[in-house]
RNA sequence: GCCCCCAUCGUCUAGGGGACUAGGACGUAGCCCUUUCAAGGCUAAGACCGGGGUUCGAAUCCCCGUGGGGGUACCA
C-alpha cells in the first residue's frame, strides 16, 4: 500500500491535516506500505516558505515520519509538485491531444463578467464555453504567437460520471452540472485537479485518504485519471472537522479567538502548550473513526494494529477541547516517571529554574496524576525553586478558625519540622495527625496553614514530600516566617 | 441559486432487521477515597430529526421532507 499526504505550504498545521497524515501513516505502517510527503506548492502566489518548516516540526512531533519526501527522497521524486512542472505540462498536452482538453484564451475579466451575469440570472455559475470550440490548429497557432492560455479539461455535456468512496460508495453526478475546470493555469503550472492526479499515478500511490471537500471535483478526478488511460486509486474522503459549536468549518477568526482562550488548532501551539503528542494522536485518530464500543484509549502501535478504513465515519465532527485535555491526562499519566521527567524539565528551566535529575525524578510523580499539559508544571514547583515566598498573612488563617489557632497551628508544626531529622512522609506525617488530634482540627486545616506558610499557594503537589524537596532549612524559615506573621496578626488585632 | 455529502445523548461515537430496557467516552451532578488539587472507584441524568413505506419485526433498508455541512477560483 503506497499512500501520500500532500500538503500545501500556505499555513500554519492545523488538526485537520493532522488527522489526513496520522491516517495515512497508520495504513503505510500496518501494510509494511510507504508513507509519501509531497509538497503540493502550485500556488505560487500563496505559497509560504514558514509554513513549510512548520509543517516538518508538527509531523515529526507527532511521530508521522515519512518514507519518501522532499527531504529524504526516494525513487519516484522529485516529491515537489513547483519542481514537476513539465510532467504536468506533458500529461496536459496528451489530453488535448486526445479531445479530453482544450485551450482556453478567456480573460479573467470576461470569465468574471461570466460569471456576474449568471449570478444575476440566477444561473449555474459555469464556464461558458467560448474556447471549447475552436480548432486545434487555430488554438495551436494561437499559442505558438504566444497568446496567453489556460488548458481545461472538456467535461461531457451529457451522461453522468458515477465514482466510488471507500466510506460513501457509488456517488453519481450528472455532467451537465459539472465545469471544464482549468487544468493548466496561464503561468503555465498545473493545478491540483491535474497535478496530484499525475503524481498519485507516477508515485504509484494506492490509496488516497483527502477531506471531504474535495467530493465536488471528485468526478473531475476520475474522468483526468480515466481519460489519461490510468487506473484509480482507492479513494476515501474524510470528514470534515467543524468548530465546537458544531456550525460550520474553522475560520481565521475563530482560530485567532480560541487561541485567546488558550486553545488552538494548531500543531504548534499544542506543542507550546505541552500537549503530549500521544494525547493528541489518540484524540485527533478517534474524531472520525472508532475501533469499538469500549476501546479508546491508544498509542500509536495500537493504532497502526488497529486503525481500518472501514471503521471511518463520514460525519462531520465538531472539536472538543474538553477532550483533548482528558486524553492528555491519559498520556501524561501513560508515560514512565523518567520519559515524563525529560519532557517536563524544558518547562522548568524556561522559567530560568535550575533543576538536577535526583529532584527532577521525585518531582515528577508528585506531578504525573495532576498534569493535563506540561505548561502547567511551573505553577506546581514554582515555591520550591523560589528562594522566598510571599504568603497573605490572612491566607494562612484557614476559614473558620482564628487567627490564635492559626498561630497555635503553625508554631506546633514548626516543633515537629524542626525535631525530625528529615522531612520523610515517615518522620513527620503521624506527628502532624497527633497534633490535629491534640487541637481538635481536622488534618486539612492544620495542613492549610503549613502549605500556605509554606508554599504561599492553596494548592500544591503533596505536601510533605514537597517540602522534602524544598529542604528542612527553606522550610522551617518558611514556617518561621509565617508564625512572625500571624504573632503581627495576633497582636494587632488585640490592640485595637 | 445549482451540485454533492451527512443525520444516535450537549459533544465524540458503538450499532450494519430481531442480541436495544439503545452500549462506551468526554462533559455535568452526587457519593467514596483523600493533607490541598488531582488521579482513581461507584452512581445518576442524558439520544435513535420528522413523515411515509418495505417487513412478522426497524436506530438499522427505501423514498420524501427538514436540518446541518461542503463545493461552486487561473486556492488547495
Amino acid at each position: 500500500m503506497r499512500v501520500r499526504f500532500g500538503p500545501s505550504p500556505t499555513g500554519i498545521t492545523h488538526l485537520g491535516s493532522a488527522r489526513t497524515a496520522l491516517y495515512n501513516y497508520l495504513l503505510a505502517k500496518q501494510t509494511g506500505g510507504q508513507f509519501i510527503l509531497r509538497i503540493e506548492d502550485t500556488d505560487q502566489k500563496r505559497y509560504d516558505p514558514a509554513a513549510e518548516n512548520d509543517l516538518i516540526n508538527s509531523l515529526k512531533w507527532l511521530g508521522l515520519s515519512w518514507d519518501e519526501g522532499p527531504d529524504v527522497g526516494g525513487d519516484y521524486g522529485p516529491y515537489r509538485q513547483s519542481e514537476r512542472k513539465a510532467l504536468y505540462q506533458e500529461m496536459a498536452e496528451k489530453l488535448v491531444a486526445s479531445g479530453d482538453a482544450f485551450y482556453c484564451f478567456c480573460s479573467k475579466e470576461e470569465l468574471d463578467a461570466q460569471r456576474q451575469e449568471q449570478k444575476r440570472n440566477n444561473q449555474h455559475l459555469r464556464y461558458a464555453g467560448t474556447c471549447r470550440h475552436i480548432s486545434l490548429q487555430e488554438a495551436q497557432a494561437r499559442v505558438a504567437a504566444g497568446e496567453e492560455y489556460v488548458i481545461r479539461f472538456k467535461m461531457p455535456k451529457e451522461g453522468t460520471t458515477k465514482v466510488v468512496d471507500s466510506i460513501r460508495g457509488e456517488i453519481e453526478f450528472e455532467n451537465a452540472t459539472l465545469d471544464d475546470y482549468i487544468l493548466v493555469k496561464s503561468d503555465g503550472l498545473a493545478v491540483y485537479h491535474l497535478a496530484t492526479m499525475v503524481d498519485d499515478h507516477f508515485m504509484k500511490v494506492t490509496h488516497v485518504l483527502r477531506g471531504e471537500e474535495w467530493i465536488p471535483t471528485f468526478p473531475l478526478h476520475a474522468r483526468v485519471i480515466r481519460a489519461l488511460g490510468w487506473e484509480e486509486p482507492e479513494w476515501v474522503h474524510l470528514s470534515l472537522f467543524l468548530k465546537p459549536s458544531g456550525k460550520g468549518k474553522m475560520s481565521k477568526r475563530d482560530t485567532e479567538a480560541m487561541q485567546q482562550s488558550g486553545e488552538s488548532i494548531f500543531i504548534r501551539d499544542m506543542m507550546a502548550m505541552g500537549y503530549p503528542p500521544e494525547g493528541v494522536i489518540n484524540w485527533v485518530a478517534l474524531m472520525g473513526w472508532s475501533y469499538d464500543d469500549q476501546t479508546e484509549f491508544f498509542t500509536m502501535d495500537e493504532l497502526i494494529k488497529k486503525f481500518s478504513i472501514e471503521k471511518l465515519s463520514a460525519k462531520n465532527a465538531a472539536i472538543d477541547f474538553k477532550k483533548l485535555d482528558h486524553f492528555s491526562g491519559l498520556h501524561v499519566r501513560n508515560l514512565s516517571t523518567e520519559e515524563l521527567a525529560g519532557r517536563i524539565r524544558p518547562f522548568i528551566e524556561a522559567e530560568g529554574y535550575r533543576v538536577d535529575e535526583d529532584t527532577l525524578l521525585k518531582l515528577t510523580p508528585l506531578l504525573q496524576p495532576r498534569l493535563i499539559t506540561l505548561d502547567e508544571v511551573p505553577n506546581w514547583v514554582r515555591f520550591i525553586f523560589e528562594d522566598e515566598v510571599t504568603p497573605g498573612v490572612e491566607d494562612l488563617v484557614p476559614n473558620g478558625m482564628d487567627a490564635a489557632t492559626a498561630l497555635a497551628v503553625a508554631k506546633g508544626m514548626l516543633i515537629i519540622l524542626e525535631e525530625a531529622r528529615a522531612l520523610t512522609h515517615e518522620n513527620i506525617e503521624q506527628p502532624i495527625r497527633d497534633l490535629a488530634v491534640e487541637m481538635d482540627l481536622k488534618l486539612g486545616q492544620v495542613f492549610h496553614v503549613l502549605r500556605m506558610a509554606v508554599a504561599a499557594q492553596a494548592v500544591t503537589p503533596p505536601l510533605i514530600e514537597s517540602m522534602e524537596l524544598l529542604g528542612k532549612e527553606k522550610t522551617i524559615k518558611r514556617l518561621k516566617d509565617g508564625v512572625h506573621l500571624l504573632e503581627e496578626l495576633v497582636n494587632g488585632a488585640s490592640d485595637e
